[in-house]
DNA sequence: AGTACCACCTGACGGC
DNA sequence: TGCCGTCAGGTGGTAC
């Protein structure tokens, strides 16, 4: 139990270190991933993309909104995400899971999803076009933010009321929100496969493909497990917490990640980094699985 | 309820 | 060099 305690102290002072719920005022503007589309827009993208649009475009007043993908609009055409914005400003951005929000002065909302490709870039407006640029919100101080996406699987809407957009997409408890004894009876109540729990976005929210991989392999679950004791929930629990934190503190680049996590080696036949033995591919609920066959038992 | 597929898109990569 | 199949981290729908 003590020990327990501490590592749940340990999670604290992550999300501490992590700011998060803060705001973010020094992100460098230009991101360097975004530019190459290498982000996975899981919930630590869009923590970051979250930061990325606090520390950029705040308080700004939006004059022209340009929509070159219409396809990726949700319910709404170029015409009404035009007149909805022009003349409004965001005064905070949100998020809930894998979804960001700009909070409008005055009421109402920009929902952004990012899809798998997604990403945002801010600029001059004058500067040159992004590649993928889809969507631009154009500013009167002479800059613009630019939506990207290169496979278009992404999607952009305005709301009324964030709460009920959540709702209506079905979305579950951002997975940084989540208290244990919630997460426990999320993880207790079915009988399917623990990374489809952890990847239902209508049970929890912001856990994808990859991270769900990352989660699984730092609590040394595997991900075709069914049930999970006491401990190993509170093991898989903590690891959740641990790995977004971390990921989001590294600005969910996975090239700083840390030596000793998966991700860097999502390939057949890599070195496990905790015991050597080779990576494992897997398809899983129809998502390519990496995973550690040795160091990952389904039992427990 | 859980699972397996397909669709939506564009692009990268490896084999021949 | 070019063609072709496969794969890619997102959601959402259908059918069993």
């Amino acid at each position: 139990m003590k020990k327990q305690r501490g590592r749940l102290e340990s999670i604290e002072a992550l999300r501490r270190k992590t700011r998060i719920g803060r705001e973010e005022r020094y992100l460098k503007v230009n991101d360097e991933l975004v530019r190459k589309g290498q982000r996975m827009p899981e919930l630590p993208d869009a923590e970051v993309f979250r930061r990325y649009i606090s520390s950029t475009s705040l308080h700004q007043n939006i004059v022209d909104v340009r929509v070159n993908k219409e396809r990726l609009l949700e319910n709404i055409s170029a015409r009404g995400l035009k007149s909805g914005l022009a003349g409004r400003s965001i005064r905070e951005a949100a998020r809930h899971g894998k979804y960001v929000f700009g909070i409008l002065k005055g009421g109402g909302s920009l929902v952004l999803h990012f899809g798998m490709t997604g990403g945002l870039e801010y600029g001059m407006d004058h500067d040159p076009h992004p590649e993928y640029g889809r969507i631009s919100f154009r500013f009167s101080n002479g800059y613009r933010l630019v939506y990207t996406s290169m496979r278009l699987l992404g999607k952009v809407t305005l709301t009324d009321d964030i709460k009920s957009y959540i709702e209506r997409k079905g979305l579950g408890p951002d997975a940084l929100d989540l208290p244990f004894g919630n997460f426990r009876k999320i993880m207790n109540r079915g009988r399917g496969r623990i990374k489809s729990t952890l990847m239902n976005q209508a049970l929890i929210a912001g856990i994808g493909n990859v991270y769900s991989d990352e989660i699984l392999y730092q609590a040394r679950i595997h991900p075709e497990a069914r049930e999970l004791g006491k401990d190993e929930t509170l093991k898989l629990f903590r690891s959740m917490k641990k790995v977004l934190l971390t990921a989001i503190e590294r600005r969910a680049d996975p090239s700083e990640f840390p030596r000793s996590y998966i991700t860097q080696h999502r390939r057949e036949g890599e070195k496990c980094p905790y015991c050597s033995d080779r990576v494992k591919r897997k398809k899983i609920s129809g998502r390519s699985s990496y995973f550690c066959p040795k160091c990952q038992k389904k039992g427990g």
